[in-house]
DNA sequence: CTCTGGCCTGTAAACGATTACAAGAACGAT
DNA sequence: ATCGTTCTTGTAATCGTTTACAGGCCAGAG
């Protein structure tokens, strides 16, 4: 006895199947047909097959999020508020991470065409053109959240980390701090390279030299304490860290050698992620905005999947700073 | 000029829409027809449906993680070692937020009547008769990570909490602690009972008195924090944490209350989750296996979908403990 | 030379829903 | 009473695969 199909339903409600996927999809139907249908429905426990549904309907209600690194606590918040959106909007999330290689992006991207889901939100870490001919190529819509050349005729909501380093660096010198290194994470990335950018301009506003700055491997804690003392032998008095991990790792170091924040060194971290909050002292943090950033990509997803032929737009979130006691 | 299908591969190739398929699908063929249809796929960029292929195989390729809290490093921990084994055997995995509500997991699992999923793997965070019910009528395989009584005739996989908690009492008791608090999540959950329990068993042990337990709302950082109040006021001199959550919540209240950690009060948590190593200090973690968990529960599901008739395997996964700097 | 058996390959029937189309019923207007 | 309109319902085609089955071909054995 294996699971009731909806012909199965159309007899026992002595009824055609067109009426019970009528009934089903809520078209008008009479009083006496839905009550039938319902009946037999709830007596047979009959479930719609999604399977059978997505193939003829060419939709699955399903929506990809690609991250990088489901451990980063920046990924957390985006991916709360992309699943809040979606799911009120009917659509399961399926969550892939793509690890740090672009290859692997380029095939998730290209994998979409097997029409598995419905479209992609994709935070891709690192760029290059064979992932944007993918992204452009793709057969269901794409947004991506970060930055992505404006050729690639897609959906984008990128985080303003320029004018957030300028927060920074403005918070910074208002406390007196004018000897400030940067703990970046990896440069050849999309937010590595857009951050030591801003990083630089925004010294240059205040007519200030870098005293430092370091790579470290990758975006993570344990990557952020390994190249700490690069960054602390330039006896700086402040440091900017690229993520909130990095920021983290380097307060770690900071206290095993006996240094105090912010009193010594005063320390600001970005993406003012839930780790910033629950970190000692509390992180200083530059909130891009990953919630709103997240949320806005699921709308333009969920308006590109209602009209592909919208002209893609161009999201830029504004940064904030949420300051705590990582500085003075 | 939309989506090429196997129909106009075959066309195009000059041969059948069997033929095409079964060299896609690896079965025997001529050298011959191999190339013809690999040419042909090659040129029309040809890729298969899933959704098709899913309502004929009857499969999707997809399993589905249900936890309570994504922002929860332990769930982050879980799921990097579910991707893993899964991604590893084909499968995509569709990651869904439950929330603490029951009657949202019996949703979740009676929805999986649809067939998005071949498989669900689940950790409720509270269990009843009803989500029993529900998991033992499930359409597809479900394998539960944590407690669930053995009468669901479900594979299951859990921690050992009350061996945990006896570690942490150990250890507390080796550093001159006895007066150890506990500060607890939800005593209604799942999770949180049978830390209750395990800890009362682990003080009688040791022939001590719990010196205050406190119930914090839920298994957060605020609501750590919003309950540290109560445990202090009893003055231990050690508090054990249902989790690393509120274990680095009660560490905040302590600083603030001018308390030293480890001096005036040891803490320990448990999950040993990644922020119990980025916290400052470190925290003394109990590790219950979370990511060995996350493994042997999809190494499970993966075995129960290739032989659904399996008797249920009832795991458990020995903790340990992590000791950092948060005790003495 | 014929027959049997074993490959390949193709035709067509699933899988389980949605939906275009047509047919029938009901009803009001003439 | 007849016609036309509208509303409901049923029949059957369709989505794009996989796969059971059968037919055709070839080789080897008798």
């Amino acid at each position: 006895m294996s699971r009731p199909t909806i012909a199965g339903v159309a007899r026992a409600a002595g009824v055609s199947v067109a009426s019970v996927s009528r009934v089903l999809n809520g078209l008008p139907a009479t009083e006496e047909m839905t009550e039938r249908v319902r009946r037999a429905v709830a007596e047979l426990g009959y479930v719609p097959d999604a399977r059978a549904r997505s193939l003829k309907v060419g939709r699955t209600f399903q929506l990809t999020l690609a991250v990088a690194d489901v451990g980063n606590p920046v990924y957390v918040t985006m991916m709360r508020a992309v699943e809040e959106v979606v799911s009120a909007a009917g659509y399961r999330l399926v969550v892939t991470t793509t690890g740090p290689d672009v290859v692997d992006e380029v095939a998730l991207v290209q994998g979409m065409a097997r029409g598995y889901a419905d479209g992609l939100l994709i935070s891709p870490i690192r760029v290059d053109e064979d992932l944007v001919k993918a992204i452009r190529a793709c057969e269901v819509p794409v947004v991506v959240a970060g930055s992505v050349p404006s050729k690639a005729g897609v959906d984008t909501v990128r985080a303003n980390s320029p004018k957030g380093m300028l927060l920074a660096v403005d918070h910074l010198t208002y406390c007196g701090r004018r000897r400030i290194a940067f703990l970046n994470g990896p440069a050849d990335t999309v937010p590595g390279a857009a951050r030591a950018k801003g990083f630089a301009e925004a010294l240059r506003a205040h007519d200030l030299e870098p005293i430092a700055v370091a790579e470290a491997a990758d975006f993570t804690f344990a990557a952020g304490r390994r190249v700490s003392g690069d960054v602390l032998r330039a006896k700086p008095n402040a440091v900017i860290c690229a993520n909130d991990l990095l920021a983290v790792g380097l307060m770690h170091e900071l206290a095993a050698a006996g240094l105090d924040v912010p009193n010594d060194v005063a320390v600001v971290g970005m993406d003012d992620s839930e780790l910033a909050e629950q970190s000692f002292p509390p992180l200083t943090s530059v909130n891009l905005g990953s919630a709103e950033r997240g949320r806005r990509a699921a709308e333009l997803l969920l308006a590109r999947i209602d009209d592909n032929d919208r002209t893609p737009r161009r999201i830029v979130v504004q940064p904030s700073l949420s300051i705590r006691r990582s500085t003075p």
